[in-house]
This record gives C-alpha cells, structure tokens and sequence, in this order.
DNA sequence: TTTAGGG
DNA sequence: CCCTAAA
C-alpha cells in the first residue's frame, strides 16, 4: 500500500536538510541504465591509471619536466571527451605553498547579489584555478563516466590550470594571479563524483576528488582552484615539490548550503617571493538561485568547460546553465505538487575555515535562496610555512546547519565532501619528490568511528589503481570470496543464521585498504620519505581518531612509524609479452593505438603484480619485505616487479598464497568492473576504482582490504582514510567499485583479451617503443602550453602513458605467463555482468558518508521512489542501484531499532540513525495517508 | 524497468 | 546482496 502513494511529500517536516538539485527527474527518461553506457573511453584510461598507480613513478622524469603536466591526472588521455580535463584539479595537490598575506581582493568583485553567498577568502600567492585542462592531463579519473553525462555534475571540480596557459585565465592578469573558477553544481546529485566514482579515477593519485562520491554526493560539492606559481619560484624546488608553487584553494559546497572554503598553500621557499594572490570562486551551486547572478540558460550543464574552459565568461555560463537546470526541476517538482520542503534553497551556512591555525580565512554566510552565485574569496593571512614534506593537516571547522564537521586537510589536498556528508574527512597530501604524482589523498571519514584499519600493505597492497567507482571513494574490503558475509538484512532473524561468514568481517575486515591508501603505501615505499607523506597520513589519521572512537589507525600509525621503512624506486615493471598484429600498412598511430589496446586489454582482463627478488618470483605472500630480502640495505636492484595476467580463475583475490596482487579483477571475478574514476570532483567519489580483493588476506596480512571504490565521492569524495577510500584521491576520492565501473564508467575496459596465435606480430619492443614514443610526446606536449588533443583517442592514449606514465613494457622480460606469440584479442563484454556468471557482486559496505547522502534523499523524496534516490544522490555511484538503496534503507531502518551493541559494520552515527527512524515514520505515515485518501 | 519484499 | 513477483 505504501508505494505509489508517496511521491507526493516533498518532505517530511522533521527533514531540515538542504535540499538537493532535483534536476534528475528530468533525467528520467533515461533508463537506469543511462549510467551504463559511457564512458568507454574511460575505460581504459581507467586502467592505465591502475597501472600507472601500480607502476608508479616511471616516467617520472616527464613528469618532472613539466610541473604543470604533473598534475594532471594522465592517464586519462583516453577519455578523449572533454570531461575529462577537470577532474585532475586535484593533482597539483602536492605542491607546498605558504601562505603569505594577501589580503587584496577580498572585496573584488563580490559585489554579487547573491545574497549573502559570497564568501571571501584570500589566499596568499597566486591562486590559480587549475583545471585540468590540459588534454593530455586529462585525469579524468577522477570523474566518473556517469558524470559526463548529461548533467553537468561536474562542474564542481573543475579546476582551472593556468599552467596549462591557455586555459582559463580570466581575469588573468596576472598580477593578481586572480583566476576565477566557477563552480557550477548542476546537481547536487551528480556531482559527487568525483568521486565516483567517479572517478574513480583508478588510483590516481592526484586525482583525489572527483566523483567520489558516492552517490551522491551531489550535495557537496567542492571546488578546488590552484595556483601555480608563475613566479618565480619556481626553482624552489627545496620543498621538493616541484618549482611551481601552488596555491590550493578548494570551495566545498555541500548542497546549496554548506560551502567550505578549502585554502591549501603549498609551502614554499619562504625566500621565495609570494606574491599575494587572490583566487576568486565562484560558485554556482544550484541551491544558489539563479535568480540571481546567473540568468538561466538551458541545459547545457557545465560539462562544456570541464573540458576546456576557455574563459571565464564560459564557465559562468556554464554555471547558469546548470543552474537553469536545477531550475527546471524545481519547477518539475513544484508541478508534481511535492508539499514538501524544498529545502533547497533554505538555509543559512556559515563556513569557518580554520588553516592552520592562522584564522578563520573564510567565513561566509550564504543564505539561502538568493545566492545564486557565491563568491569565494580566500584570504590567507598568514606567511606561509614551508614545512616541506610534512602535510599539514587543517581542520576546518564548517558548520552547517548548526552542525558542525570537522574535516582535515592535507595540504594540497583537496577531496571532495561527501555531499550530504560533511564528515569525510579527506586528506591528501602530495608528495614531492621529482615525481609529484604521488600524491594521494586518503580520506576516512567516520563519523562515530571508523573502524577501518589500515596496514601497511607493502607489496601486497597493489590496487591502486583498481577501484574507484565513480565516485565514491569507499574502500571497501573484500573478504574474498569465502569471507564475503551475507549482509544482514533487516530481519533479526537473519542474522543468526549467516553468521558464519560474519565472523571475518569483524576481525580482519575492519582494515580497509583504499586505493589512495595502498598508493600512499606504495609511496612510502618508493620514496621513502616516510615522514611526509606517511606523516601526513598519520596527521590525518591521528586527527580522525580524535573523532572516531576507534582509534586503530591512530595505533596502526604509530606503530608504522616506528618500523624501518624500504624505498623501493620502481622505474618499470615487467609485463607479459604483448603482440599486437598490423598489416604493414598500418599507421603508426595505429600501431600506437594497436599497443594501447593490448596493453588495455591485458589490465582489462586482470592483473597481478608480483614481486621478484633477484629475479624469482616471489612465492610467499606472507612474508616480509625484510624476510624475502627487501630491507634498506638491499639493493633495489634486487627487487623487482611484475605485471602478469590474473589467472582466470576466479580466486585471484582470494587466493592468498600468491603473493601476486590484482590489479584488477580477472574475467571471472565477480565484478570485473575497473573503476576508472572517482568522480568528478568530488564526488569524486567518483567511483572508479577497482577493487581488489584481497581476498582473505584482510585477516592473516592485516588487515588489507582494498577498497575499490574510492571514487565515488558520495557524494563525492567520500573516501575515508579508513574506511574508504576514495579514490580519492587527492584531494577527492574516488572509488571505484569494480563493477561498477565497468558497468558505468568504463563498459569496454573490462574487455579480456584473448590469445591467438598469430603470425604476424609485433613485438612488444615495438609497442614499447611507441609507447614510449607517446609518452615523451605526451610529455613534451604538456609542457606545451595547452595541448589541445584533437583526437580523443590519441590524446587518451598519450596522457594514459604519460601521465600516469607508469608503465612501461619490458619484452624482454616477460613473466612466465606471457603467452607467446599470440596476437592478443579483445574479448569484450563478459566483464560486466558478474552476475551472470552467477557471482555475487562484491560486497561494498556503505559508508557513512553514502548513508548520509541516502537519508537526506529520503527524507526528501521519501521511500517508494528509490529510482529518484538513486538519481538523486547516487548517481555517479555506479555500484549502488535503487535496489541497493532500497535495501540499505531497509537495513538502517532495522539498525535503527536495534540496540547499538548488536549493530554490526561500520558505525552509523546515532543522529544518522534519528534522521532514519524520523524519516520512516514520516513516510510511512505519509504512505498510509495517501493510501487512505485514494481508499475513499 | 521499478518497486516491494522475502530470503 | 540476491531473487522475484507485480506492476
């Protein structure tokens, strides 16, 4: 009787949240499966970034050559589509900044009408929106393919690079460095991304924000605007960062109300000369009206400039456009005659943005409605520090709506807010080095706690890359498959008799690896500065404890700073034989392409990594880096790495007698889905990444749990340290969820190559060499000003080396497993649907963060329309379907009634629970009501 | 395809 | 999460 009746509310009275974009209904048309189809492209880009993640720092020398290029995300370069260009704001993340007193333009341009929206914070140097715009960069990681879809969702995270030139630059004089990036958040809903799942942007590193979200994150929405520093300084390279200096600025704008005004300045020389900068954001969210500042426009989403915002006029545009859109949905939601509350617009948020102890740069009330645009000002008082290596972690204090969120900051770290949740608490923090790329962002959210653990994974940490959806950034652990435990449905009786399995969750699954962690691990490793990312982590860490009652990663922190820590430099790894079958006369670029595909193949269809020492392969899985002969004194020549194809066999994740990781699922795995980003933006949450399970391992090692999807940023970026990962990347994460990913995000890349002999073949030198090729290409092309990739794919493929510039194939060593003189065939589909195979998708707890973005979509649309919900809040969430929503709503009512001690899994923070059980009253009530009026 | 529910 | 009946 309940349903049909209720689409009537427009919301309970209890529900005081802001109100999210509705512009999805009008998104009904597309079928569910909208999300299904794009993103091929970014597929593969997906993958390569997996492998950049994995391979780490080879090519770094490109990298280094181009400060700007650094950022971007890279791998992307398949996407081809415009879109991608934004997500990589994250990545210039690293750079150290001071900050140093600027206090000019605070007033600029705020004149806006919005009403009260504007925020000013200054920041000091020059602060440039980085918006990856470059082509090649196109980290798009970080978005999740739902993403770009239609909706402009994106918008959020875009960023605009003056480094890439051309780009954005409005105002651009440069004297003030003052860059605008306008915001747009067409949906709250969408968004998230960036995590998402987005993006999931598999582990890239820099990427942190996008889509994450997880679903939804549409809500929150963060913007990020960096700045390199034209000036001088660039030679500092002291801080290790690279030359430029940047200013991290990043605007979060949790649905309308809530913006959180992120000022991230690298540390730079303090010789060095900063020049105050002022960054100006705007911030188009749809809950600012368009009343005002922005007219409306039609549809356009803000898509458009993701790619390459050509100007500030655009991006505004941009944002009207989505703006209008939001609009239309209002309207949409008004003809339906919803009573509810649109909260939307209501609401007033204050945002203090504490940095560093330095002040509150930023405290900006908007009101509701009338803004239609805020403006941000960062002022950031202070000289900057130059702590190099050492992240500094912030801690903004955001109320919003008289609550307050606490979220932490690395520095240059940008993540994405989960929408709704404005716990995530997201850190990301660059590393210098040559290679910046590693930059990572962990993000943990908890509200009441995480519990997640995190471990060292060492070697055996390898996902990276693998999940995120797009958009959220959740780690998500896998149990493998005998340890998948049945979820507790909302029965009690239920539980009792799957609780078999459960057992392992408890234990060992509460270490949840996100990609960004595992990268963060690899990091350490590789760099072996320890103290700067891993302080930075352990900064973060530390500070999440303060507010999670587990205080696990705090312990596991601690104890892995004591350890000796191994730098492993990894240049290359090797791979199986590729063979790639042209006629003569192919083009090179078809070749390029030819070499792309089998190498896209080859992750596609499932990776491991697999550690050698002194050239064997090493056999246990269990022992330590120092038992197998890794230890600081060893050779790094020693130790080496390789790619191999994961054996069909499903228990690639499971199986934990190999010491091989998975890079992504075999074929078989239940959910081969490669995340490819997070989301955009925040969301990034994007989900992308892929996860890999890794299977039973999460007890015996410790608690490594691979979360895939870090993209999705639930609403974006939801990734949280601990307990997920967002890909998140940097500054957002995103998760990816396997599965989804494949299914949203990237439907070919999980194509699995076939081998067949062929005759003809091309070595896979020669792939190499093209590969190879491309990438200095790539390389040279960032450092040119704007690389403007004409073609989709060759720019994908560029950036997918390049940037993520990881991997490199050797022929000459080929795993064991290489098939020899087979031409490699695409074997496509099949990855996507787990299910029929008859495997049970993997198992992907929500995180705080999604729950919170799955209650306020309730308490707006109530139960019965978890289609909208879905829309609504999870869209880049690939993994999360409205049934998912549907069950998981069923499950926290259920959690909401039991006593705390016999609630299991992730904590849900007690007023999280109040709202459900307010909610479902409501409804329910709600339902009975209409079904009555209908009766009579 | 969505919703609603049982499992 | 899965599976399915209904719609």
């Amino acid at each position: 009787m309940e349903a049909r009746i209720r689409r009537v509310g427009g919301g309970f009275p209890g529900y005081e949240g802001p109100t999210l974009p509705r512009g999805l209904r009008s998104q009904r048309g597309r079928s569910g499966d909208a999300a299904k189809g794009h993103g091929v492209n970014l597929a593969r880009t997906g993958v390569f970034e997996l492998l950049a993640t994995v391979a780490g720092q080879i090519l770094q020398d490109a990298r280094s050559d181009d400060p700007n290029g650094a950022k971007q995300g890279d791998g992307e370069g398949a996407r081809g589509k415009s879109q991608s260009g934004m997500d990589s704001q994250i990545s210039g993340l690293d750079s150290v900044k001071d900050f140093t007193s600027v206090d000019k333009p605070q007033s600029s341009g705020s004149g806006n009408a919005y009403a009260g929206g504007v925020t000013h914070v200054s920041s000091v140097d020059e602060v440039s929106v980085e918006g990856s715009n470059d082509g090649e960069s196109a980290s798009c990681g970080a978005r999740s393919p739902a993403q770009e879809e239609d909706r402009g969702a994106f918008v959020k995270d875009v960023a605009v690079d003056e480094g890439s030139g051309a780009v954005v630059h409005t105002k651009g004089s440069a004297m003030e460095g003052v860059v605008m990036a306008p915001v747009c958040d067409s949906d709250m809903s969408s968004t998230q991304a960036g995590g998402e799942v987005g993006s999931p942007r598999c582990g890239v590193k820099e990427m942190v924000q996008v889509s994450g979200t997880y679903g939804g994150s549409r809500e929150v929405e963060r913007y990020s605007t960096e700045e390199v520093g034209a000036a001088a300084t660039s030679e500092g390279m002291a801080c290790d960062t690279a030359a430029e200096e940047r200013t991290h600025a990043a605007v979060e704008v949790v649905g309308e109300e809530m913006v959180v005004v992120e000022a991230g300045v690298g540390v730079k020389q303090a010789s060095s000369k900063s020049e105050a900068v002022v960054s100006e954001a705007l911030v188009c969210s749809k809950s600012m009206e368009a009343e005002g500042v922005c007219g409306p426009m039609d549809g356009g989403g803000c898509e458009g400039w993701k790619r390459s915002a050509t100007s500030v006029a655009e991006m505004q545009m941009q944002c009207k456009m989505s703006e209008s859109e939001e609009y239309g949905e209002s309207a949409e939601v008004m003809e339906e005659g919803e009573e509810g509350m649109e909260d939307d617009d209501a609401g007033s948020m204050e945002v203090e943005v504490e940095v560093e102890e330095r002040k509150v740069v930023v405290s900006g009330k908007s009101k509701g409605r009338g803004g239609s645009c805020g403006r941000l000002a960062v002022a950031s008082p202070g000289v900057a520090e130059c702590k190099s290596s050492r992240p500094m972690v912030r801690r903004v204090m955001s109320r919003v709506e008289g609550k307050f969120y606490k979220k932490e900051h690395g520095y240059g770290t940008s993540q994405r807010v989960h929408p709704e949740t404005m716990t995530t608490k997201l850190e990301s923090y660059s590393r210098s080095l040559k290679v910046r790329r590693a930059v990572k962002v962990a993000k943990r959210n908890h509200v009441g706690g995480t519990r997640a653990k995190r471990q060292h994974a060492e070697m055996e940490s390898t996902d990276s890359g693998c999940s995120e959806d797009c958009g959220y950034g959740k780690k998500s652990y896998l149990g493998g498959m005998g340890a998948y435990t049945r979820q507790r449905t909302t029965r009690g009786a239920a539980n009792k008799r799957r609780k078999v399995a459960d057992g392992s969750p408890k234990t060992g699954p509460d270490l949840h690896l996100s990609s960004s962690d595992l990268m963060e691990l690899e990091y350490e490793c590789v760099g072996g500065e320890p103290p700067a990312a891993a302080a930075k982590i352990r900064s973060a860490k530390a500070a999440s404890v303060a507010s999670s009652p587990t205080s696990r990663s705090a312990k596991l922190g601690s104890k892995k700073s004591a350890e000796t820590h191994v730098k492993l430099s990894i240049k290359s790894f090797t791979v199986p034989e590729l063979f790639v079958d042209l006629p003569e006369t192919a083009s090179v670029g078809s070749l390029k392409r030819a070499v792309m595909d089998a190498a896209m193949n080859l992750l596609g269809g499932g990776l491991r990594v697999r550690v050698l020492m002194q050239g064997k392969k090493v056999p246990d899985e269990g022992a330590t880096l120092s038992q197998i002969g890794i230890s600081r004194e060893a050779k790094a020549e020693s130790v080496g790495f390789m790619l191999e194809p994961s054996p069909v066999v499903t228990s690639s994740c499971g199986t934990g007698e190999d010491p091989l990781l998975v890079l992504s699922r075999a074929a078989n795995q239940p959910a081969p889905r490669y995340p490819v980003y997070g989301v955009g933006g925040v969301s990034g949450m994007g989900d992308g990444s892929v996860r890999c399970a890794m299977k039973g391992r999460a007890s015996k090692s410790s608690g490594t749990v691979v979360d895939p999807d870090p993209s999705y940023v639930p609403p974006s970026a939801s990734s949280e340290q601990e307990g997920y990962v967002e890909g998140r990347r940097s500054g957002v994460a995103v998760s990816v969820s396997p599965e989804e990913s494949v299914k949203g995000c990237n439907k070919h890349v999980s194509e699995r190559m076939a081998i067949s002999a062929h005759p003809t073949r091309v070595a896979a030198a020669g792939a190499l060499a093209a590969i190879r090729a491309q990438a200095d290409a790539s390389r040279r092309a960032r450092n040119e000003v704007e690389s403007g990739c004409t073609s989709p794919e060759s720019c994908g493929q560029d950036s997918a080396v390049g940037g993520s510039g990881a991997i490199i194939l050797h022929p000459g060593v080929s795993g064991g497993e290489n098939v020899g003189g087979m031409a490699l065939v695409p074997l496509r589909n099949k990855i996507a649907r787990a299910l029929d195979n008859g495997k049970r998708r993997v198992r992907r707890p929500f995180s705080v963060q999604e729950v919170e973005a799955l209650v306020h979509a309730v308490e707006k649309l109530g139960t019965g329309r978890w289609r909208d919900v879905k829309l609504r809040a999870f869209e880049q969430a690939k993994h999360r379907t409205y049934v998912d929503l549907k069950d998981k709503w069923k499950t926290l009512v259920h959690t909401a009634r039991i006593a705390p001690h016999q609630r299991r899994g992730e904590p849900v923070p007690p007023d999280l629970l109040d709202r459900v059980t307010r909610a479902h009253a409501f409804w329910t009530a709600h339902a009975a009501k209409q079904q009555a009026d209908l009766d009579s």
